[in-house]
DNA sequence: CGAATTTGACCCGCGC
DNA sequence: GCGCGGGTCAAATTCG
């Protein structure tokens, strides 16, 4: 397995614009922010993790042939499914930073494979130990988003 | 030797 | 109550 560079916007200011309107483009990246209100599980699953943290998602999108897209911190890979709504699987990552239950799910797009979504989960509670210069705008974009939107302590 | 990755099995929630 | 789908963990293996 090598590492591939993702190609991403230069510019440090993320516009909320649709991957699907410049396909052209040779790098887009789509960033949602979504509250996550609605419990999936009861208590009892999150209890057995160990309060996991599922208050925001961001979905990324990126346009990249490799899953493991190094944005700077170290993702262990702790499962792996094959869902009905995609023909491709789909990959679970956690990040390896102890205190940093940070999960993130890739999934390829069933119909351009070009198109992987990443979907991060929580946020991270530890500095970057990569280069990621053009990944460290991203997520410190999603880390001043999840402050802004919700200060909870870990 | 340690850490990361792989694949399979197990479990839970929801639908029927 | 059973089945389907999705999600997570765990043991074994491989790579560095």
């Amino acid at each position: 397995m090598e590492k591939h560079e993702v190609l991403l916007p230069s510019s440090s200011s993320l516009d909320a614009s649709p991957f699907e309107a410049n396909p052209s483009s040779g790098s887009n990246v789509h960033v949602q922010s979504e509250e996550f209100l609605k419990s999936k599980r009861k208590e009892t699953l999150s209890e057995r993790r160990g309060k996991e943290i599922m208050k925001h998602k961001y979905v990324f999108q990126t346009r990249s042939q490799i899953d493991k897209l190094d944005d700077g911190f170290r993702w262990r890979k702790y499962g792996e499914k094959l869902v009905k709504n995609s023909k491709f699987p789909r990959s679970y990552y956690k990040c390896s930073y102890r205190g940093c239950n940070v999960r993130k799910h890739i999934q390829r797009h069933s119909k351009d494979e070009q198109i992987v979504e990443t979907t991060y989960e929580g946020m991270h509670v530890h500095p970057v130990e990569k280069s990621a210069e053009s990944f460290d705008q991203i997520l410190r974009s999603f880390i001043t988003s999840n402050q802004l939107n919700n200060v909870t302590p870990i």
